[in-house]
DNA sequence: CCTTGTAATGTAAGCGTTTACATTACTAAA
DNA sequence: TTTAGTAATGTAAACGCTTACATTACAAGG
């Protein structure tokens, strides 16, 4: 007699079971297209052989993976982390697998790691942004695999996308600051070449200055990376440029953080000197001291929302469409009225 | 003629360079077994064709995803985050790709993550700490799927770990407080019944006080689930036992910046009333104020180092090992010598 | 020019599922 | 009993790659 070496296939089973290949291969995904008796038999074998799927057959059988991937800047980054966590968390529920990648901000690695998941055979793809190479888009398309844009929003984008308006949310905070008095205005932004979210936080401000007859060219500008000890540099230097700002935006929490800190060693009171106002709204924020003023982002609202519509176009074809979520403004302690 | 629907297929690219299907596959696996000419000439077919192979059927020849699965807490834990991404980073190096999945800190979770990824095909897994029900152990063992823990490193463990001594380093922590006159002691640990690492610098503190002549039955300990919030109640709870501790430990950075804010809202004076200490070192200890003293554990490293081990076995056939990291105390200025 | 050895290429058999289609087993109405 | 209709099951092709083995091409030594 002939010992069987490898794992059981479904072979095996249908043969123990007594059943041909098909009935089993039924029992596992159309449960009620078989009868009790049958069904009961077959799952008593599996469980007896410890049959598990073959994984490559299946995909090759059906061209399904089950598998999502998405492409962050990276995950180190909270706000990544937290809509990536809602994600998965979502997708569970939804029975398919998360496979991640990053990109550290950087374009070209971006492309490559979409390459590389839909090699690896993505059903569908999650992306940061709007803003790629048209070619990769194509690349997409010819594939079949959908991608769904998160993280930002922008009613003229014509690519699907669930997220907020930074442009917006932006505007809103810089016209509450100007409201209370404040006249010269600075930010310390991420480098926006890459980063449409970036850009559209600088439109924001921008905004609200025009339509509060303050002078846009009159926004000092500063851009650098991401990071604590990059947001502190970046005070520094905005302070050195005694631009009179009494108010510094800073396009996200940790730069904020940062800020906030120079601010500190400055021996500048934080908000009577200066008010410091973040992004995102990270734990970060709240842990701060002061505590900063900030834009809250539902990222792990963001998350869900994607998974479910990536979920919903996969199992039933549901085509995805655009969800526009909202901020809110956290008022805490960096930010105050300019003293008349 | 007959117009072709689908992607291209090796066989069609083979077919429209003039060579076989194996010349092809050998083109792409293993380029100098076959002429530069030939090489040349398939190249050239795969981009005219936008050929990419077909995933699912190469899994199925191969029986490899070349695909590596992480199953974590949560996302959200800035420790796992920035592991995860060094993880990532790394395998991307070897040519792997990352699945994740998460538990938020449930066993039973664990296993039916355990079981979906290793049915998603992933080649080996990488998990957070030793304990768990050894019948899941048999289960990776039948499917040939090797584990690696991460987040923990305990000398007698039969499995292998990268990461580091918890109770050493609580040890070390704890004998550095006791040294600075501090008698009373208490700690606000993270739930110890599923979690090894919370119970080993729960005994780490233990050793600490036995072997400075301290009875460890004076520790006041309570637990506390994962959180800011959860870290402040806790505080507050063990200000008001009124134990007369004077140092407080916290099982992670996060409870301990909890536990910072509390302090503040009861007027208490860190450190000169009472001492913090966290464990992690995360960002946020750096930016909480006063900026935390607790226990650096190098988790970037941990993530590098996990990533080339699986990648060394499953490429190389190198078995793995364990591999033992350092912690690295850091104060800064929640701790100060007890006044005389 | 033949021989021999090696390099390059080809042939075709798997890999383990799913599923269209065919067949058989039942049920209930006539 | 038939019969028609439906439910349950079976048969076998297809999915697109890798790779052992077979074959052919070529180079160098005699």
């Amino acid at each position: 007699m002939r010992v069987k070496n490898g794992t059981p296939t479904l072979h095996d089973v249908a043969f123990a079971a007594n059943v041909s290949t098909a009935t089993v291969s039924r029992c596992l995904n159309f449960p009620n297209k078989v009868s009790a008796a049958t069904r009961q038999k077959v799952s008593a074998t599996i469980n007896e052989l410890g049959y598990l799927p073959n994984f490559g057959a299946k995909v090759m059988a059906t061209n399904r993976t089950n598998t999502i991937g998405a492409i962050i800047p990276t995950m180190e980054n909270a706000i990544f982390a937290r809509g990536l966590q809602a994600f998965q968390e979502e997708l569970l529920l939804h029975g398919f697998t998360l496979l991640v990648a990053s990109t550290s901000y950087r374009p070209e690695i971006e492309q490559e790691q979409i390459r590389a998941l839909v090699a690896r055979g993505a059903d569908a793809l999650l992306l940061i942004g709007h803003e790629r190479d048209p070619e990769i888009y194509r690349f997409l398309e010819n594939q079949g695999v959908a991608a769904l844009t998160a993280w930002a929003y922008n009613s003229q984008a014509e690519r699907p996308s669930v997220g907020f308006d930074n442009r917006a949310a932006m505007r809103e905070m810089a016209v509450k600051v100007i409201e209370m008095g404040h006249r010269k205005l600075a930010l310390i932004s991420a480098q926006r070449v890459t980063n449409d979210r970036a850009q559209a936080r600088h439109s924001g401000i921008l905004d609200a200055m025009a339509e509060n007859g303050l002078d846009p060219n009159d926004l000092y500008l500063l851009e650098t990376t991401y990071g604590i000890e990059e947001g502190a540099q970046a005070f520094k230097q905005v302070m050195a440029a005694n631009t009179g700002a009494t108010a510094v935006f800073c396009g996200n929490d940790v730069l904020a953080v940062g800020a906030l800190r120079s601010a500190r060693e400055l021996n500048l009171n934080v908000p009577n000197d200066v008010s410091i106002i973040g992004f995102d709204d990270i734990e970060l924020a709240q842990v701060a001291y002061p505590a900063l003023t900030t834009v809250h982002v539902p990222h792990r609202e963001m998350g869900v929302f994607a998974a479910q519509a990536l979920a919903n176009l996969i199992k039933e074809g549901i085509a995805l469409k655009s969800i526009p979520l909202k901020t809110k403004l956290v008022f805490r302690d960096t930010l105050a009225a300019v003293a008349p």
